[in-house]
DNA sequence: ATTTTTCTTATGTTCGAAATTTTTGTACAA
DNA sequence: TTGTACAAAAATTTCGAACATAAGAAAAAT
């Protein structure tokens, strides 16, 4: 069954790392679902398409449903799962389409998010962009697919350096926004990476435009700040579509069962008369 | 206490209009919830800042925790509740800041999508636009400022023109954006235009601005219809920016009055601090 | 043989209460 | 008067069960 309410204890999943204020651990149970679920679905733990069943669930996370249902509605309102009433939630599936338009978009708001960054930020920005490049650079992408610990680090420095870029005073809601983007790639971006050569995932030389684009935005030089951006986008959406292909759609072995292999042979015509 | 789950009817609230295809009645309870509380917080009928506390929801809606619990939920991702773990919801609060960065964002994502659906637009788009821009000059903005359901008919067509205007595919993401951006938007200009004399309320005319962007956009002058656009976002906002102080942020007198009349006053004692 | 109907099973939804946390109120001490 | 400790009250969160719907299977009918 559900894991007993009684221990409301041991949900941050890590050492809390007394120097850093980072990870701080869940107040309830459903920010622990949400979580886990957003962890499991953005490193494809949880295939695109694979219906989410409470009673899986509920088995496979040790959590009940409430709490359950809270994240999944939560992540449903972040396009990272489906959800259709009466019918339950599925994770989103994924598409050339959407890839195009999450990366295009994201760098639309991005970039003018950095135009207005680079014209009102201030000394603590600068600090925070630097920073944030440092920590980032300092963590290379880790080689193997399979250490999802490794991955899961850099993508959190990853976002954070992204955030700090666009991040002022009044730019609340586009940085809600890219966030919400930023999630959306990174599930493209590990799918994709997942299927390639350990090699081949660090062909781009991302850390070297980030570098750039991290220089140019605290030298103010804002238009070519904003192009090394953009060419920093296209140049990760062609090098992902590029090999979009690649993806199996297959489920992961870690996840669940996948029950999806009966050949649906039914068209229910429904004569509903209310 | 709350609503039997026995009968599951009846929770459309509105004719369902035989020829038109809008006002689907809500398959569950959660959404009935979320449209029931959505519509009290972008009226007003629920003041910002106003504590959601499940008790009195309970009463005033006649609907269990879960289900209001869900509708919070998705409302806090649009960010029209707030929500701290542990401490529960609240309607959010509104401040000048934000106004002002909800407008200018959604202007600036309206006018790139303007640009594109002009440009990648169809006949279907075309008749679109036209067909929700008569709809929306057919109905004019009530003059009662009390006039609610008339006014959430005119804000559900003005929503709609806004939608069509930049409705085309690959766009999912940033109608989804701008959807939510226009629901924040419309509660700033009911709140504000609520507390104005009600010949004040159609001093701007909206209505002709409207017409010109669709024509400029359906005969795909670009430049112009997006700088129209622009305009007719500015010029919306400085003029409720303009009127901003009269917003008297005192709780409406229909706050958390129980709407609904069942005789049932086992226990009328509400504990009415506010 | 195909469609429709009916029944059974599985799954999502909602309720009422229990468990946990936060807030409030009060007594006591510095 | 201010601050702290602690008990009581109130509110949120979560559970387990009951309810309602959807999906699937079997039976009946055209």
């Amino acid at each position: 069954m559900a894991r007993q309410q009684t221990k409301r204890n041991d949900l941050s999943g890590g050492a809390p790392a007394s120097g850093s204020p980072e990870r701080e651990a869940s107040k309830t149970f459903g920010e622990e679902a949400y979580r886990l679920l957003r962890r499991d679905i953005l490193s494809g733990r949880l295939a695109p398409g694979h219906k989410l069943q409470f009673r899986q669930l509920v088995q496979r996370y040790d959590l009940g449903i409430a709490p359950l249902r809270e994240a999944l509605s939560k992540l449903a309102s972040e396009r990272l799962v489906s959800f259709e009433g009466q019918r339950g939630f599925a994770v989103a599936p994924i598409s050339r389409e959407e890839l195009h338009e999450v990366s295009n978009l994201w760098s639309e708001l991005t970039a003018a998010g950095l135009r207005i960054a680079i014209a009102k930020g201030d000394a603590d920005w600068e600090a925070d962009v630097i920073a944030s490049l440092h920590r980032l650079s300092r963590t290379p992408l880790p080689a193997s697919p399979e250490d999802y610990e490794a991955i899961e680090n850099w993508e959190r420095l990853h976002a954070q350096f992204h955030t700090n870029l666009i991040a002022c005073p009044g730019s609340s809601w586009r940085e809600h926004f890219c966030s919400v983007l930023c999630d959306q790639f990174e599930r493209y971006r590990r799918a994709i990476l997942m299927q390639m050569a350990t090699s081949a995932a660090t062909a781009r030389q991302v850390d070297k435009e980030h570098k750039q684009i991290a220089e140019a935005a605290v030298k103010r030089e804002s238009d070519r700040a904003v192009q090394l951006l953009v060419d920093h986008f296209s140049g990760n959406l062609a090098y992902l579509d590029a090999q979009y292909d690649r993806l199996s759609l297959q489920a992961h072995g870690a996840g669940l069962q996948p029950k999806v292999r009966t050949a649906s042979k039914t068209k229910s015509k429904v004569a509903e008369t209310a």
